[in-house]
DNA sequence: TATTGTTATACTCTATAACTATA
DNA sequence: TATAGTTATAGAGTATAACAATA
């Protein structure tokens, strides 16, 4: 909404300005998000696991930030849509083993290009130092919000 | 991670790399937030409605890209908390003017000191040039979001 | 006892559909 | 007819509290 100096703003107001931006920037990509997509925390629980191999419950709720039933809960709905299974952890009876299944491989393949439409064509819009900041801000918040 | 080479990354891992940091981040932010503290949407109608003066619902909801029915029960929500009003349009009978009370205006003052305390804290351990780079992205990804 | 996970329950935010009121 | 807003209803995602099973 253009309320951005080019001057540069405080270390203050940039702490607000990237929450708005972030917050804007995550409703907008859900409204462009084709309908029959997952939702952000489903997506993002597929892409580690497509990446990283099968991981605990527990482990995917302490990476995504939410409480261990908010992801049992997540994970039911993947595995009703034959994305994942859960399967027990051979050493330790405790823990639940969750994996993506081909399906689910698939699916977050065919469903990041189409996630991704939208936002490829804004970013080719930019200049080439333009797309250098975003990119090399992708890399801090991200890194920012795992730390 | 760090697949983003100074030269530049592909556009195509570029949009993922910004939808995932974007992801990351908002939830958390979310997670980091005081309890008492609004979530993301109020937020950003208090925010601005304060800075902006009063504004149909039709046009908050275009703004924060919800459906007018959800902008509706927002509204709702921050009006029975005292931080809003409505008000009937003047010029135009079907219109709602929805505007920040004082008791809005100043828990939005507040809530963001806390709410920005964490990222404020981050930001601070950056570099000159890493803070640069966020904040011409946070500028670029509001202009996104907003076009 | 500590850890892992689930069930039960409720709240927030969102959507679509159907409706009222005003222009 | 078209626009602005609300009500009704439903679904996704989240949380806390209480519980069961395993270490």
């Amino acid at each position: 909404m253009s309320d951005s100096p080019d001057t540069g703003p405080s270390a203050d107001s940039l702490a607000s300005e990237v929450q708005a931006a972030v917050a804007r920037m995550y409703r907008r990509a859900r409204s462009e998000m084709p309908d029959n997509e997952l939702g952000e925390t489903p997506l993002s629980v597929l892409s580690h696991l497509v990446k990283h191999g099968p991981q605990s419950l527990r482990s995917l709720s302490e990476r995504e930030r939410v409480t261990p039933p908010a992801m049992s809960q997540v994970v039911n709905a993947l595995q009703a849509s034959g994305l994942v299974t859960r399967s027990p952890d051979p050493g330790d009876g405790r823990r639940v083993l969750v994996a993506a299944t081909g399906a689910g491989a698939s699916l977050w393949i065919d469903g990041r290009r189409a996630r991704d439409a939208w936002m490829n064509a804004r970013l080719a819009e930019l200049s080439a130092d333009q797309r250098r900041a975003v990119s090399e801000a992708a890399r801090i918040l991200r890194a920012m919000a795992d730390s």
